[in-house]
DNA sequence: ACATATGTAACCCTATGGGTTACATATGGT
DNA sequence: ACCATATGTAACCCATAGGGTTACATATGT
């Protein structure tokens, strides 16, 4: 089925940042909040998969790594997605709405 | 420049809901709403551009539509980006972090 | 042993999505 | 003209979440 979503797990943004970023640069944590001009807490809380990477942080990022911001807000998108459908199942009782264009429609 | 953030203002997921689903269906936020198992209250806010279309919105949206949660999403995300670019500039000083690998890294 | 790097908790603030209720302003049909 | 329906929103109340600072205990490396 096309509109699906994913089955697996999607990657949290920190864990790229992590393992992609971080690590082969052996930037610390704590100079790369520096260098993005936020709190180590903050980015800490990302590289740990514990916060999501906000639009805002997305800039940021996209600045330091020359990367696009939407490089970070899709992978953040995926998981997001990913968690929301597994959180509550609510919207699978939703029917699909009949499509017909009605009358007055253009 | 490749990694750029849009210069055209996004639209905002609301405007397409209202101008590609709801009005060539004639369907009314009230019954939109009421499908959808969310308050009037927060559909409107949607339409309205007030609000964002929340991963679990756009769950229900794309259920009831047929389209792909991205579909929503991605809209949300370009507007998001947008906004957050032009609230605060901070991240434009932001330097390229050299992108040498380190000794350890792999 | 000591300085650095980290993960986190505790606080405080602010922003935001969502629910309900309520009300005034459209809008459409009879 | 009159009335029911559809709407935009405000006022409240909640819960969640991101971000800052400070603080502290646990690594890690020299």
């Amino acid at each position: 089925m096309s509109h699906m979503v994913t089955k697996r797990q999607p990657v949290h943004p920190g864990r790229i940042l992590r393992y992609h970023y971080l690590a082969p640069l052996c930037l610390k944590i704590t100079d790369l909040a520096e260098k993005l001009s936020v709190s180590r807490k903050a980015l800490s809380a990302i590289v740990n998969e514990r916060k999501s990477v906000t639009p805002d942080m997305a800039l940021r990022l996209s600045q330091a790594f020359e990367t696009s911001p939407d490089l970070w807000l899709n992978l953040q998108k995926n998981y997001d997605l990913y968690k929301a459908a597994k959180a509550n199942k609510e919207w699978k009782k939703i029917k699909p709405v009949p499509q017909k264009k009605c009358s007055t429609a253009a």
